[in-house]
DNA sequence: TGTTATATTAACCATATGGTTAAACCAATC
DNA sequence: GATTGGTTTAACCATATGGTTAATATAACA
């Protein structure tokens, strides 16, 4: 056969963001990405030159699609309405289809967010379209225009992005402190979405 | 001297908290919590009687200390607008002051939910007045009396949940999306809480 | 004072882990 | 068929790490 299904290298990556979810940077195990993706571990170090290296070039690849669907999202004008209902709902299915983006993220932001930060900076600078960050200055738009009532743009992010991700994070919380099961059925997500729209709009829309 | 400023036991319940919290637990050493705490690492396997010994006991303290303080609020009958005021503050504020606490917990959520779960559960068993735990009865009652618009009480506290906690795991995120540097000072919790009270009465009080 | 229970330590130990190396394999190209 | 350059492996290595032990200090107490 002329290519391989996967080359080695992809291999290790999709091994190594599945070993870096589930176990952080710290407990996860060169060798168990190295056996998952059916390669030697010199192999993973002839790729990547470390652990680290392995690491970085992980959250690189997986930050940089995900801004790149987010980016389709907002690059057509929209009303803050229609705002408020795209974007949880791009981010709640793509949060709930992708667990592993998710916790690797989550791992990051707790422990190292300078480090996260920098990969998202790098990320945004290379894609032109993003760079003087248009969405903050449309949010601020909206505001002027009276079109919403929240007038610090970070708060209105906080608000949707909160209201999305905690979902996946946080529902086992909820969970244990109702002492209710959530049914992990994909109806969960859709009432999640209709909930969360609902709140922000109510709550934020003029 | 009678006793010491702090026993040995709790000077590596502190510390460990401490290190647990800046590197999740598998990044922890034991000997670095054995050093902050300035005593020998075998005394560390003395009172507890491994590394997961100790970080379980952490977690259990650092909740049940939590539920102490979250059940003060929620004991005295409350309207769904004084719920709304009085909770995310005293969430936000609460974590604020204890950043070791939200990323601890934040990392056993993300690796680990099945645990914290049981160990929430636990805590509130302990808690007679959580058992049947009364609060899910009484988001269902206030929509039952028309006074708010979220039917499922899940999602109800997710939404409180999310906006409250999310203003300190997020925060870089949005940051590094914004470009813009938040300010560190108490003012910015003060506008968070502001923000997250305003959205959720709007959004979901009737 | 002798006894006992609790605290505390220095010195070890077995193992796991990230990382290296030198040699082999393999496909293309000359 | 020899050369070359990327790919792959088994065998190592140094070190860090969780955990143990046996001996000692301390305080309470009979």
């Amino acid at each position: 056969m002329a290519e391989k299904i996967v080359s080695s290298r992809d291999a290790i990556l999709a091994a190594a963001l599945r070993e870096f979810a589930a176990r952080g940077f710290a407990g996860a195990r060169v060798e168990t990405i190295a056996r998952a993706a059916g390669i030697n571990k010199a192999m993973l170090f002839y790729y990547f030159s470390s652990k680290e290296g392995l690491y970085q070039a992980v959250l690189q690849e997986v930050m940089a699609e995900f801004f790149k669907k987010v980016q389709g999202l907002i690059t057509p004008p929209l009303t803050p309405g229609e705002f408020l209902e795209r974007f949880p709902k791009l981010y709640i299915e793509l949060c709930a289809s992708n667990p592993d983006f998710v916790r690797l993220v989550g791992f990051d932001l707790i422990q190292n967010p300078d480090n996260i930060c920098s990969v998202m900076a790098g990320i945004i600078t290379r894609m032109s379209e993003f760079k003087p960050h248009p969405l903050f200055e449309v949010i601020r738009r909206w505001h002027a225009q009276g079109q919403i009532s929240e007038a610090d743009p970070v708060q209105f992010m906080m608000n949707v992005v909160a209201l999305s991700i905690f979902s996946f994070i946080g529902r086992p919380m909820v969970e244990a402190i109702s002492g209710m099961r959530v049914a992990d059925d994909g109806d969960f997500y859709a009432r999640r979405v209709t909930s969360v729209v609902n709140v922000l709009k109510r709550g934020m829309l003029k």
